[in-house]
DNA sequence: CCGAATCAGTCTGTCTGACAATCAGAGTAG
DNA sequence: CTACTCTGATTGTCAGACAGACTGATTCGG
């Protein structure tokens, strides 16, 4: 009934403005801001003010700064990304928990990636896994086709909120799965695991890909597990 | 190899700062910041920079300002929520693939939640219930209880991830449920359907709580798309 | 005619100073 | 003890200034 009433700040209504021309699709991604100058002339506010809606919108993931200066509007869906990451990285939690959700969204993206999919994907796929076997000596190199050939999965569900939890997730995930790269024939399985699971969405086969899928996850976890608690290994349960 | 090089601009470099002091945990929820003129003073910087700073960590939700100013650090969590929201208003996209989400999410969350809730949860689930009855006539009322009931089943996975994503999606959640509420009959079975959970919850019987889940989950999607495209109801397919 | 150095203009990043509005707390009157 | 008032502190906002970096045009040397 009676909420407290409060005055919009001027940089929130000039960020408010800006948003709703991309909104609008007046903005588009890629195009370039008019200076700060001018956006405060015609919005009749001061530069400090345009400025900081221009911070929020970036850091929103809206608006992204070009080079030497320039703000263009950024590609959608960034902003979660960075938004989970600084989460956890102010909140330290167990790797168990991202895994669990993991496993609880990938294996049924797999199923859903098995009847949706299309040739795109089912080539990306491919492209990943091949990527991982030519850098099997450059853990970045193989870690980001490792996460790119999961995003895809992601991606070919159609799902787009998905496809952003999974972005979203991804960051840290980079983390665990720096650690497995260096156990022993981690790697290999994981490549062939691979090679299941796209085969399973190549055979349009919800249950075999999610069956896959799940194995998958099910050994990287426990491979997980082994390094950072060697004590919870082979135990299922959370803590 | 060449990257590119990047002066970092103050205002980051005080976010920085500031943002270590909350992850050092000198900086805790619900403690103020210093005035804007002492942190410039103290930073060395103009209050201009400071100020940018303040924007960017608000707008990743790490501190939140209090009434008249005076900026206190938030509580985690909150920075996903804005950003989904963000996303999600950017983008317009099916609320199928959200409720298509949830389904995934939700049905495991409700598995999970009976093998590990306590008894807080149950009482948290139990008042949600009767507050849905309670609040029949005032949509609002409603619908708030409807959410949290879902989730404390997240919260009783004890799994911050998750919480966190359901966090996200509950926005826009809302505005579908604005909907469904006004057909007849759908608020009765959605409370006949949180008490089917809660007990299966309450029994710790993780495949009963799931197969509860699905079924409530179902058939609210199947409200929803009568309501939103009365011509593909009863259609599985996505697309 | 072409490439390189030069120069002016623009734009961001940053600081300073200023002022109104508002809030918190102290002090005061009833 | 309550209600009013006053003062100081703090945010929100603007204007102006300036350095540094980049852009584009111009000029100069070959």
């Amino acid at each position: 009934m009676y909420e407290p009433v409060e005055r919009p700040k001027v940089y929130q209504l000039v960020a408010e403005r800006l948003l709703h021309q991309v909104r609008l699709r007046r903005l588009n991604p890629g195009d370039s801001l008019p200076p700060e100058h001018e956006l405060a002339r015609r919005y009749g506010v001061g530069r400090s003010s345009v400025r900081e809606a221009l911070r929020l919108l970036e850091s929103k993931g809206v608006i992204r700064s070009a080079g030497h200066g320039s703000f263009v509007v950024a590609e959608y869906g960034n902003a979660l990304v960075d938004s989970l990451r600084f989460l956890l990285t102010l909140e330290a939690f167990d790797l168990e928990e991202l895994y669990e959700l993991r496993k609880i969204l990938e294996t049924e993206f797999a199923a859903l990636a098995a009847s949706r999919r299309k040739e795109e994907h089912l080539q990306r796929m491919e492209e990943a896994i091949r990527e991982m076997e030519a850098g099997l000596d450059s853990q970045a190199r193989y870690i980001e086709a490792d996460l790119r050939f999961h995003l895809t999965v992601a991606e070919a569900t159609r799902n787009r909120v998905g496809v952003y939890v999974m972005r979203a997730i991804r960051d840290p995930l980079h983390k665990a799965l720096a650690s497995v790269y260096h156990i022993p024939g981690s790697p290999q399985k994981s490549m062939a695991q691979h090679r299941a699971i796209l085969e399973a969405v190549r055979a349009r086969d919800p249950e075999e890909a999610r069956r896959r899928m799940a194995e998958h996850l099910g050994r990287v976890q426990e491979d997980v597990r082994r390094v950072f608690h060697p004590d919870r290994a082979q135990d299922a349960g959370g803590g």
